[in-house]
DNA sequence: GCATATTTGTCCGTATGTATA
DNA sequence: CTATACATACGGACAAATATG
């Protein structure tokens, strides 16, 4: 089995790269997975691995340590590891920080720096421009910059982290959509709205909205996700 | 340098010992951390570590990566890895955090479960057993514990990591207190009041209590840590 | 249920690159 | 600038646990 997408990953340092080798193969491993090329349930052998990226199995085993703490991937001990499964529960767990989250951005929206201010129009624009090109992978991303952006407004890196690292285990539950169009698109003027509201001083409109709004977007996606995986 | 506390690691593993080398070298540094003998800024030497600890400087590393991310080591490429230091930035960044998550548990209190709600009592009565008998760093676990038990009420296992996460950085800049019974003395009651509003059913009381009770507390403590960390 | 093959957990030695006295 | 100490990364080894026939 090769996997293109996984090789040489030595070489790839630049001369100027201060990053570590397993932080690159943590990199490229998160991006095969919040992608869905690598889908939840896959084991992933050191050895094999190894041999296609390239490095030692050490070296394998750091960035997949870096990854079991972002919830990519889970370490069964002395079984290995493999790509993070979620549950409907999980799912619900996750929407449910992420309402405190952003509420808690929007609330501080008033004493906003112009930047995140900046960022949240940003990243609804780029929805808007994806979409009007047809490319949706890029809607959905737009749409995640969004809720940083939202979560941004408060102005704390932790909680920024914290919203980050939701909104990246939740990609595992995405790719069981079958249309990221369908489930992406109707989003789109909704940010523009609360965008606005925040603009126009109503936070707590905005907050209402997006509540609203990821209510609609959770019993959408858990309603997806258990068709999908009856048991989970 | 022999540091006694890090000895023989590998020996101390028992015949039902489920957990790698890596996550027990990992719960004895966390513990110095916390405790406070490991202090801020300290190197953490691969080598010499590695000796002391008799493991290898592989699993050490991995030991290091699981600090890294639960924010209590840094590390920096090609330099080393560091007991974090906290910046005055930090400690209200953690606040502001914990603010945010222990409201949204008062917030949940009417529909906590009964082992949540336990949880709380407990902790509190721990905290006024132990200060009566005069064991004041048990004082303090019990508030941690007490905080831990807030956020418990909302039943998230989601927000319960992030809190437990704040707390343990949060140890990072206790130990710049002078006396640790003047720190925790005066919240043993207020936690006591808390938890009697939260059973009386006012949450809004709890929580208006619990916000000023961290103002209090967070006002106290980057009091103190900007008077010994001048510049950070 | 057993014997075997595979994979992980852990250690070691070593070569190379980087930072700092 | 050089020398030294240290981190990065590799590859091999072997025991222990797990998966497979």
């Amino acid at each position: 089995m090769t996997q293109p997408w996984l090789s040489n990953i030595a070489a790839e340092r630049g001369v100027l790269d201060r990053s570590s080798t397993a932080a690159r193969v943590a990199d490229l491993l998160r991006e095969q997975i919040i992608t869905g090329l690598l889908v939840p349930g896959t084991r992933l052998p050191e050895e094999e691995l190894g041999k296609v990226a390239k490095v030692s199995r050490n070296t394998l085993r750091e960035a997949f340590r870096l990854l079991v703490q972002e919830r990519l991937l889970v370490h069964e001990f002395n079984r290995g590891v493999f790509v993070r499964t979620l549950t409907a529960g999980d799912v619900a767990d996750i929407y449910r920080a992420r309402r405190m989250l952003e509420c808690e951005g929007l609330r501080s929206a008033a004493t906003a720096s112009p930047a995140a201010l900046a960022r949240l129009d940003a990243a609804v624009t780029m929805g808007e421009e994806a979409a009007a090109a047809d490319l949706w992978p890029r809607v959905g991303t737009a749409d995640l910059r969004f809720h940083q952006a939202v979560t941004g407004l408060a102005g704390s890196p932790r909680l920024d982290e914290m919203v980050y690292r939701l909104l990246a285990e939740l990609r595992l539950a995405f790719h069981t959509m079958s249309s990221p169009r369908d489930f992406h698109a109707p989003y789109l003027k909704r940010n523009r709205t609360i965008v606005e509201m925040v603009r126009g001083g109503d936070s707590g409109a905005a907050e209402r909205e997006l509540l609203d709004y990821l209510d609609t977007a959770e019993t959408q996606l858990i309603r997806a996700y258990e068709a999908q995986t009856p048991d989970a």
